[in-house]
DNA sequence: ACAACGACTAAACAGTTGTTCAATACTCTG
DNA sequence: CAGAGTATTGAACAACTGTTTAGTCGTTGT
């Protein structure tokens, strides 16, 4: 099983209960598929959303083989990916913003970094559902496995994992030796 | 491109300069050559790391062509990777629990969870490379881009991201809706 | 010098790939 | 009912897939 390449169109056909003929007459070509099934796992995943809501709510609880696709599409670097991402990440940024200002999130240094960084967590446990489930238990699209991942996640969101700077501190140093 | 369902045997051949037949000589099979790449990448990251060192600037600090071999093959589900995979989550755990008795890592509710999790957000940058390399600008392998990121996560990880339990009170309250 | 062996290849194998084409069945509009 | 248009198909296409086979070349040990 290998992405988009390793699913051939008769494979997708036969599955489907027809010819691969016909998916190539409706879609135009494979690509044209694939574009298809962008557009509707995206809209499917936007119309979830609500600026008002943290945006992890709304992934962790998308279809579960709406998230499997839309892992697929990121790792592809599909164009339509690339735009979910990029809008995720935009709102996910005017969230924190707003958080800021009104006290409930920590002000940042480099603003677009900690979004795109925070958005790559919430994902990362999609991407590597298969690793996750295998060491949390479970199917990783399942709730249970996913809510322990997610509670742990958030305890080191709320309180921090380390109780002092130390780290930081030892990564500001490789920074400034490895700039000099 | 995608993947290795994506990428023939004589693509690889014709990239090496060499006919087709030799890398099946030598490698067996294709699988036998993905295994072979998946053993020589897991090796390379392995022996680059050291039990008392924080396993952020190891998998960082990589050669980037190892390190986008690695997320493809935890992507595929490679049972090396997995073996990867789970490793570092064990080491991770233990370094944590260090931490705990040592004080300097906050105490979890779910300290396989918390690992687990934690090993996910530092690789999440390197699987969706591509898309945090073109919100940060330049290459995500690169190192200016990669420390963008990282420092980011790390601010997150020490000071925490939201000054109080809003959210992981909120996630509680839906958490205990569900199971009722 | 000769035999053995590993590196290496060109050519061919059978199977699969995405796509095309001509033709059939179906469902509407007039 | 006639006809236009769409849904749907089987068969074929050329290109490509991983793999095999037979064989050549260069090296090395004896």
């Amino acid at each position: 099983m290998d992405g988009i390449a390793g699913t051939s169109v008769r494979a997708v056909a036969s599955d489907a209960g027809v010819s691969p003929a016909l998916v190539v007459h409706h879609f135009g070509s494979k690509d044209g598929l694939r574009a298809a099934c962008d557009d509707y796992v995206l809209d499917a995943i936007r119309s979830g959303s609500d600026a008002a809501t943290d945006a992890l709510g709304e992934v962790l609880h998308a279809a579960t083989p709406v998230r499997r696709y839309l892992a697929r599409a990121l790792l592809d670097d599909t164009a339509a990916a690339g735009a979910l991402f990029t809008e995720i990440v935009e709102r996910t940024e005017q969230w924190l913003a707003q958080g800021e200002s009104e006290g409930w999130a920590r002000p940042a240094s480099d603003t677009r970094a900690r979004s795109v960084t925070y958005v790559s967590w919430l994902l990362a446990p999609l991407l590597l559902g298969d690793h996750v489930g295998r060491l949390l238990g479970g199917d990783p699209a399942e709730t249970p496995t996913a809510v322990r991942g997610a509670r742990a996640g958030l305890e080191m969101l709320t309180d921090g994992l380390f109780v002092d700077d130390r780290w930081l501190t030892a990564f500001a140093a490789v920074e400034e030796r490895s700039s000099r």
